[in-house]
DNA sequence: TACGATATGGGGGGTCCCTCCGTTTTGTCC
DNA sequence: GGACAAAACGGAGGGACCCCCCATATCGTA
């Protein structure tokens, strides 16, 4: 069905990897709403495949950005094992942000949340906040985070300013380091 | 034709009032993306009307979210008038993003851009734009703010919360002053 | 009241998402 | 090397959407 497991038949896993491969381009091409039949089309199969391999559209988001999401948390675990905590979160957060503003449907994906059927542990959700989580710890350990701050707080930021930047990572890195340095010089009044 | 002036017929007139008021509560519930056609159907006119009315999806959200921004701008004026720099910023910005956050659709017609053919100096975009340049300029002259900041970028911020936060203005006004007052308790390391 | 300008709305074309179900392909067992 | 059941496929169709055309109805005025 819609697993990528072994005990598929050829067919099914040979067309899986051709709608991964025709989602990836079209997607690169119009963001996360790209339309579904015609990435059927491009992978050369019929749009009830599409649906009977990734039941919505989530699922196939997931899917497809999933391989470099999980590069970018191995690269978190890299960055927490040989950097000091406050750099480390502040490295893998921009690099999260460059990222996600310059694959384009990657920031939506992330936002709607894990969605319906799929699993947490392996939504590209989970993942990312697994990785953040991790980073937040240490840096709260290390007392370097100005208040308590919860995972998908950070992530919840990242998302929204690669969203607010529209592609233009320059852009995105201004913004964050802005978030991360504070944008006034003393704290906000109480209203 | 699309026009709100009083030299329009009264027919045009009052179903440019009844399409305003049906956008309203359909997008209330459904967001940006609401249903043009439902909007037309609850509005009791041909779906032909909206668009001689509306050309534009984005003319149409414009419109509906008018009379709010210009209370938003207007009110950054008496902050402007009525606050230290700093504050009057501070405060408008989480009125600014409270207000995006509760109403539903607002953040994503702002981050959109003003859109083809409406004018900028009235387009929602263009209010908003210039309000937050009034308070930037005078926070940037009582050197307040930590960076040069454009406005666009903290519009830009306030938009991105309003989004990420998805509609819990709780959640937003807490990410809104991890922004400002800053995440770190340094300045973010050099890559 | 009559007439021209203005505005309307039903309907059609194109696209999209999703599901049903008859047909084809695959893997396996003899 | 068949035959057979399970698995997978894809075309077609329902329902929804957006947008435009143009025959018709309505309004303001002379």
């Amino acid at each position: 069905m819609n697993a990528a497991g072994p005990g598929r038949r050829a067919d099914s896993r040979r067309n899986r990897q051709r709608l991964l491969d025709a989602a990836e381009e079209v997607i690169e091409r119009d963001g996360a709403q790209a339309s579904l039949e015609e990435i059927a089309r491009r992978a050369g199969v019929g749009s009830a495949t599409l649906h009977r391999h990734f039941p919505s559209r989530q699922a196939l988001l997931n899917a497809v950005f999933h391989e470099g999401v999980e590069r970018l948390c191995r690269r978190a675990r890299e960055l927490a094992d040989g950097l000091a905590p406050r750099d480390a979160l502040a490295v893998w957060l921009e690099e999260l942000t460059t990222y996600t503003t310059t694959t384009r449907g990657l920031a939506m994906t992330l936002m709607s949340g894990p969605g319906g059927a799929i699993a947490v542990e392996d939504s590209c959700h989970g993942l990312i906040h697994d990785a953040a989580a991790r980073l937040v710890t240490d840096a709260e350990k290390a007392e370097v985070l100005r208040a308590e701050v919860a995972p998908h707080e950070l992530i919840a930021l990242a998302n929204a300013i690669s969203l607010a930047s529209e592609g233009d990572p320059g852009s995105a890195r201004r913004l964050l380091a802005l978030a991360l340095g504070g944008v006034l010089k003393s704290p906000p009044a109480k209203v």
